[in-house]
DNA sequence: TATATTAATGGAAATCATTATCAATAAGGA
DNA sequence: TCCTTATTGATAATGATTTCCATTAATATA
């Protein structure tokens, strides 16, 4: 039986690494394991804990090394949901992307993805992109759009 | 002649004070102050610097006490652009709300105000809460759109 | 207007997420 | 296998934001 890290199959990112010249480490390889293994927009001390239990070596500090480096790779997303930590998450599943928004609940933190109105809110984000990359001359890269509000549970305790 | 910060006429905010239950204090008066007169996207630190320009007897602590209030409010709004500090904004000029969304330069941190499709925007994002509210049994109270890249400098120097 | 009540303030210390340092380690090419 | 050097991880430092608490001042009331 394969111990829990040891290098199985190549994995699709392995290419994105070797084509910029960095080397897949141990660390880098539990670190991508485990946010593709969770839904959830984890912050660094929560990867640093699910790493740690594979990988009881692992540093804070490589985590946060390694996030920041994923996230100039363009393989994770950075958030900010207000609470005072960055929450990260995969850009990407296996195969395709999965392009979503957020719903944040202003009081207990619960954070809802969802990608209804994808399609015409793409169609709106191209044109706005369009027009502002021509009138401010700005390259846009990437977007987020965030709605903010109370949760079914919290929304119901206010009464 | 008045002092600089002696009080003049009632502003429009005093309700919003009084109706809450809230006192009506100098270091309060001038925090909206500055940010009234700032077009800017003013840190805490920014406006800490601003108010005590005018009113030396200001502390820090204050300056995130009363921020943290108006938030609460609904009187201006708190952003984080990705550099580490939170930036407040008001909600609304005098008159009328100012609805508008963010460039965000990632290189040299420029923000800049945009309020192009906000008429198409705010379509989608009316569209949008409706079904999201029902879906998930979410009450939307706001939303922020942000898009990232490079300003038409930072864009120049990359060649 | 003078007084009492208590919300609000501000300086100092504490918190807490994130970064910088630097000697030790290990990935990967030769 | 060996060499080069990118990467790591423990520790200390940083810096924004909060907490504490004794003092001050806004406002209701007499
Ligand atoms: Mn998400
Ligand atoms: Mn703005
Ligand atoms: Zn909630
Ligand atoms: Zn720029």
């Amino acid at each position: 039986m394969p111990g829990r890290w040891c290098r199985g199959p190549a994995k699709w990112w392995h290419g994105e690494f070797r084509g910029c010249g960095y080397r897949i480490t141990i660390p880098r390889q539990i670190i991508l394991q485990v946010l593709d293994e969770s839904k959830e927009h984890l912050s660094a001390e929560d990867i640093y804990l699910k790493v740690h239990n594979i990988y009881p070596a692992i540093g804070l500090t490589t985590v946060y090394r390694t996030l920041d480096l994923l996230v100039n790779m363009g393989l994770i997303f950075k958030f900010d949901f207000g609470d005072g930590r960055a929450r990260y998450e995969l850009a990407r599943g296996a195969n395709e992307p999965y392009h979503h928004h957020h719903l944040i609940c202003t009081n207990c933190g619960r954070i809802i993805d969802y990608t209804d109105f994808v399609d015409e809110e793409l169609e709106l984000i191209k044109k706005t992109e369009k027009e502002l990359s021509k009138k401010y001359n700005f390259e846009i890269k990437n977007h987020t759009i965030q709605f903010y509000g109370l949760c079914d549970e919290c929304s119901d305790k206010e009464k």
